[in-house]
RNA sequence: CGGGACGUAGCGCAGUCUGGUAGCGCAUCACACUGGGGGUGUGGGGGUCGUAGGUUCGAAUCCUAUCGUCCCGACCA
């Protein structure tokens, strides 16, 4: 019986964190920056997240929302407005205080105290309120409503613990910012915001989510419902990928976004904001991620299927490499997935079988090594990424197959991996959440039980608010819980509240959570 | 921000306690042999030891400060 020798130094199972950064520096995809919280993302890492946007964007384009850009400083006052926001964001907040540098006399360079801005600016944490003054500049009457707006762009926030994409104090990511006349208008589309999120997810980057609202406690600063998309890591730990929020009249009131309506009164607007960012490339990891490096689905992968040509130096080399331009031009007309397939022919000097592994670390989903023999056999020698091994040999489960029959299944291949990622994922997080729990004491017995990675709880609970929601929710740190969301589709309560003894009214996730 | 650990070649590490020519493995480069799959051999190249001060005849090693990273906690849209 052969031993499987990984890609990878360390396994998932014996350091899930440490596992986590060296795929992210083995598949070659960021690393750190020198600046705290900071990273440098690089290629193969920003070539998928440019994947996500194309992707996300075209959707976001679909439901006729337009794209915008405002800047990244904004006036300190403008965060003053509304007090919810301020609570939640003024710890960290990132503050430009001067705009010009003096020399200190002792070689360095001081911010020169002559320059001193005025009134402070924040560097962007999230743009609520500079949208919220030029929507109340852009709508007057109810005929400029709805006012549907997005942004791709970066936020900082001073982050106290980052780790590289799923908290970094710098990051990347999409802010939709709509208004609307009516509640249920604004509800509406902070619903198809959330939608369209699964929709991304589950379609695109092969992510099964539970879509639904956070409680009160989790509330995104100055919002009336806060509502998100929920991933399963491997480690059984939860990671918020998306979250659309309805935000009422709080933000308007504090613009003073008014418009007039058929009545000819000022109404205030209602508006929502909506969200995701470079996290859900965090979440890719750590949902399809193995002991070998990256799995990148299909859809979200730069390349998609990476030919390495044999090559040995000799004159026979040019015939190979002609061979295998044919090949990517056969593979690059077709279509997968309503798109052009993204092949590359990787002629990077170097043995095909050591490149070889440097595109399994990074996750290509098809990578075909062609060699001379294969070349006279009209011949491919294929490896998907998601079945890489075989199991009895130990070895790469490498298939030979002639070119034409693997062109002609190349886009049903692609779609077949996309679609089994996604199946794998979604059936390890069908068996991780529990369900029935009828009281506190399971919910200790179950997390304390040992279990490396416990997955999460579906409860069923009366929705406390106040100071007995505080109550709960220290509860559940105790035992590093947080609540997740209350899942849009779960069923209706038939019981009592765990944590009460009261009847409940809905069910809700709990989760450790990233 | 509190507690702990750490920073030495691209990556992983030893050397630090007890100051005295900067090392090992992998990777890389050259050449040769290989050639259906992470090959072998021989020979090279690469580091002002995170940064800045200090102590000393002499500092990777001792002291101080500072920047950054990881783990635990607090915080977290």
């Amino acid at each position: 019986m052969s031993q499987i020798r990984h890609a990878l130094t360390v396994k998932r199972e014996d350091d899930f964190a440490k596992w986590y950064q060296e795929v992210i520096s083995a598949a070659d995809m960021a690393e750190e920056s020198g600046v705290r919280g900071c990273m440098v993302i690089k290629p193969w890492g920003y070539g998928i997240w440019e994947r996500i946007q194309r992707l996300l964007d075209d959707r976001i384009k679909a439901a006729g929302v337009q794209n915008t850009y405002f800047p990244i400083f904004i006036p300190l006052a403008n965060f003053e407005r509304e007090a919810d926001h301020v609570e939640g964001f003024a710890k960290e907040m990132a503050v430009v205080t001067h705009h010009r540098l003096i020399a200190d006399g002792e070689g360095g360079l001081i911010p020169d105290p002559e320059a001193k801005l005025e009134e402070p600016l924040v560097v962007r944490p999230t743009s609520e309120t500079i949208i919220g003054d030029a929507m109340a500049r852009w709508v007057q009457s109810w005929r400029d409503l709805p006012l549907l707006l997005n942004q791709w762009g970066n936020v900082v926030r001073w982050e106290m613990r980052t780790r590289m994409f799923l908290r970094t104090s710098e990051f990347l990511w999409q802010e939709g910012h709509t208004a609307h006349a009516t509640p249920g208008d604004a509800k509406s589309e902070t619903e198809r915001a959330l939608e369209m999120y699964r929709a991304c997810a589950e379609e695109d980057l092969a992510l099964p989510v539970i879509a639904g609202e956070k409680p009160e406690n989790e509330r995104f600063p100055g919002a009336v419902e806060t509502w998100s998309i929920e991933a399963m890591m491997q480690d059984g730990k939860a990671l918020q990928a998306g979250t659309s929020h309805y935000l009422g009249t709080n933000f308007a009131e504090a613009a003073g976004i008014q418009y007039q309506d058929r009545e000819g009164t000022q109404q205030f607007a209602h508006t929502t904001s909506w969200g995701v960012s470079t996290r859900m490339i965090g979440g890719v990891i750590m949902t399809h991620g193995d002991d070998d490096g990256l799995r990148v689905p299909p859809r979200i992968a730069p390349h998609q299927i990476v030919i390495l040509p044999m090559l040995r130096d000799k004159p026979e080399d040019e015939a190979v490499l002609s061979y295998c331009e044919e090949v990517r031009a056969s593979l690059a007309s077709q279509s997968a997935m309503g798109e052009p397939v993204r092949v590359l022919l990787d002629k990077t000097p170097g043995k095909a079988s050591a490149k070889r592994w440097d595109w399994v670390r990074k996750g290509a989903p098809i990578i075909l090594e062609v060699g001379p023999r294969d070349m006279e056999g009209g011949k491919v020698a294929m490896l998907r990424r998601d079945a890489l091994w075989n199991a009895d040999s130990g070895k790469p489960n490498m298939q030979f197959i002639a070119r034409e029959k693997f062109a002609s299944q190349a886009a049903s291949l692609l779609e077949d991996i996309q679609a089994s990622l996604f199946a794998e994922a979604a059936s390890r997080r069908d068996a991780n959440i529990t369900r029935g729990i009828k009281e506190w004491g399971e919910v200790e017995a179950f997390y304390q039980g040992g279990s490396k990675y416990p997955g999460w709880l579906e409860v069923q609970w009366s929705r406390p608010t106040g100071e007995a929601l505080e109550k709960v929710v220290e509860q559940l740190k105790s035992l590093k819980l947080t609540f997740r969301n209350v899942p849009r589709d779960a069923g209706a309560a038939d019981g009592a509240c765990i944590f009460t003894g009261e009847p409940a009214v809905e069910r809700i996730l709990i989760a450790r959570a990233y």
